[in-house]
RNA sequence: GGCGCCUUGGUCAAGCGGCUAAGACACGGCCCUUUCACGGCUGUAACAGGGGUUCGAUUCCCCUAGGCGUCACCA
């Protein structure tokens, strides 16, 4: 067979040698030891909780090391593309502070090593996909997929493994004029690889995760080009993490079972190469069993389920984080006010198994995470949280956003911090009670009595708004003293004879006819923010 | 079903031939405390099962089971 003679017949227009690709885009300048690594998304929706697990992964390890991130289009599927997916991607990204170096953007793109969309790169994958057929190493197939359903039943039969090989590859060694033929006859055809490998026999692969791995050779002639000329994810992996000069290849552990193709293709292109990482995908529990988190199932893989629900950029990635890697826990521990971009990450430290995505977790990390704010920080956020999200909680901000700056300050900073908001979502319950509008009374019993209306009132009369704690506190404790209440708790624990309760129950008081509820921040800052009038109005109140 | 990956408490996990098998979340108790919190202390709870190798296995090897993934002209 004349191989050169079959790839001037199906390529007849493709002129450039890969020797010129390879000088046009040449080894990337960059330092030592520097990653260069890519999102590569089809465009066919939003981001899932995996991809951004991913990115975050690529953007750290490219600008850790002085390296490049960038972002590939990967839209050779033509039936699955979602208009305006791409911006939606760049801009889900950038909500949680990823950048791409380069790539494509929303009406176009930036760097040198493009095109960024696998739809205009089509030239580029026929230069390789002739050099192979040059070489043997592809073929035309004529097979339809009617036929190969069929053929896949009988393997079914059989019991014989699926796919296109040995007897199976029935196009495999078409005469030339055979292929003329049916050219001419304009019959479709689509161009697969011809597999040397040997099934039988297992190579060893190191992965940046998962470590030794032994996986079998490739013996699979897969589809390089589809019908229509476009490349097949494999096809286009391969050429296009070369030409892009991609060192780290990160993705999804589904791909760990076509790996042996991507070895074999590299290996015959001439390429060497990336490093692979393949990640383990987070779960979700379901009745007692794990499964992969489902986007249609589960509102919160969708990563737009965080901002709408109130967990800031900043927890979620943080969460991600503790997930991604074992030591990041210690280290934030160890260093609290650091950004995580700081955090130094050994790939040979990520967990290698799935992990199930843990709510309790991601709350405990987000209210932690808003705790070490500063009460400045915390509105920052809800400026550009609150319009979007939570409508009522915003009208307050316009009303008197000074008031609820106040609110949110109060026990924070320091060494304790209060830690009262989870998320976004609980700073509106938290301040709502301050304005009259939303404010509540309480109908508890507990401040029907005639003895809390007493206490009430004669507190009324003796608080001011310049007491200052220790004032504020010796008030109520003889407060406490006057209406039969033990002024010191330990002394009422010890012995409670002779009192009607100790000076908590009465702080419970003022606090529940005060605020409507049984939990609020410090009482002598919260009367100070409510100021004299609302204060005395409420305590007085039937 | 074939093939591959994975398997320490409810969850995330440390461990890398010898430990009373860390820590975090969640849950329970106690303490601290002017209230509300924070915090401190503490408790329940784990090496999937079976074979080897070894003086000794959570750690190394094999088998089984289970979970997950994948078997497209989708990525």
């Amino acid at each position: 067979m004349d191989y050169k003679k079959l790839s001037e017949l199906i390529f007849p227009n493709v002129t450039v040698t890969p020797e010129e690709l390879e000088e046009k885009y040449p080894k990337r300048e960059l330092p030592e030891g520097a990653r260069v690594t890519r999102f590569a998304p089809s465009p066919t929706g939003f981001i899932h909780l995996g991809g951004l697990y991913q990115a975050l992964l690529d953007s750290h390890l490219a600008h850790q090391s002085g390296g490049v991130f960038f972002l590939r289009i990967e839209d050779t599927d033509r039936k699955r593309l979602v208009d305006g997916a791409i911006e939606g991607i760049i801009n889900t990204f950038s909500s949680f502070g990823i950048e791409f170096d380069e790539g494509a953007t929303a009406d176009g793109e930036k760097g040198s090593y493009g095109p960024y969309r696998q739809s205009e790169r089509k030239e580029i994958y026929h230069v390789f996909a002739k050099k192979l057929m040059s070489e043997g190493r592809a073929y035309p197939c004529f097979c339809t997929p009617e036929e190969l359903e069929a053929q896949h039943e009988r393997q079914t039969v059989a019991k014989a493994d699926p796919g296109y090989y040995g007897e199976y590859a029935v196009c495999r060694d078409l005469p030339l004029e055979e292929i003329e033929k049916r050219l001419a006859e304009n019959k479709p055809y689509i161009v697969r690889f011809r597999s040397e490998g040997d099934k039988t026999k297992t190579v060893a692969f190191k992965d940046e995760i998962k470590g030794e791995l032994l996986v079998p050779q490739n013996d699979n002639d897969f589809v390089l080009l589809k019908s229509d000329g476009l490349p097949t994810y494999h096809f286009a992996h391969a050429v296009d993490d070369h030409l892009m000069r991609t060192t780290v290849v990160v993705r999804g552990e589904e791909w760990l079972s076509t790996l042996p193709y991507h070895l074999e293709l590299f290996y015959a292109l001439g390429f060497k190469r990336p490093q692979f990482a393949h990640t383990a995908h987070i779960m979700k529990n379901e009745n007692g069993g794990k499964r992969k988190l489902s986007k249609r199932k589960d509102p919160e893989a969708a990563v737009t389920y965080y901002a709408e629900n109130g967990y800031t950029a900043e927890a979620v990635k943080e969460y991600l984080w503790t997930l991604l890697s074992s030591s990041f826990e210690e280290w934030r521990r160890a260093n609290p006010t650091l950004p995580s971009s700081e955090f130094k990450l050994k790939l040979s430290k990520m967990s290698i198994s799935g992990c199930l995505f843990d709510m309790d977790k991601l709350n405990d990390v987000s209210r932690n995470y808003l705790s070490r704010l500063s009460g400045a920080e915390v509105m920052a956020l809800l400026d550009s949280w609150a319009p979007e999200h939570d409508k009522a909680l915003y009208t307050l901000m316009e009303k008197d956003r000074a008031k609820i700056e106040a609110i949110v300050s109060v026990g924070r900073g320091g060494q304790k911090p209060r830690k009262d908001l989870t998320t976004l979502k609980d700073v509106f319950p938290y301040v709502s009670y301050f304005f009259e509008e939303h404010f509540v009374p309480s109908e508890s019993e507990k401040l029907k009595s005639p003895d809390a209306r007493a206490i009430l009132a004669d507190y009324a009369s003796v608080w001011s708004e310049n007491d200052e704690q220790t004032e504020w506190f010796e008030k109520i404790k003889a407060l406490a003293a006057r209406h039969g209440y033990c002024p010191d708790t330990k002394q009422y624990k010890a012995d409670p004879t002779g009192y009607k309760g100790h000076v908590g129950d009465v702080s419970a008081i003022i606090r529940l006819a005060v605020t409507g509820r049984e939990s609020t921040p410090d009482m002598c800052a919260v009367m100070k923010i409510l100021g004299k009038e609302t204060v005395i109005k409420r305590l007085l109140a039937e």
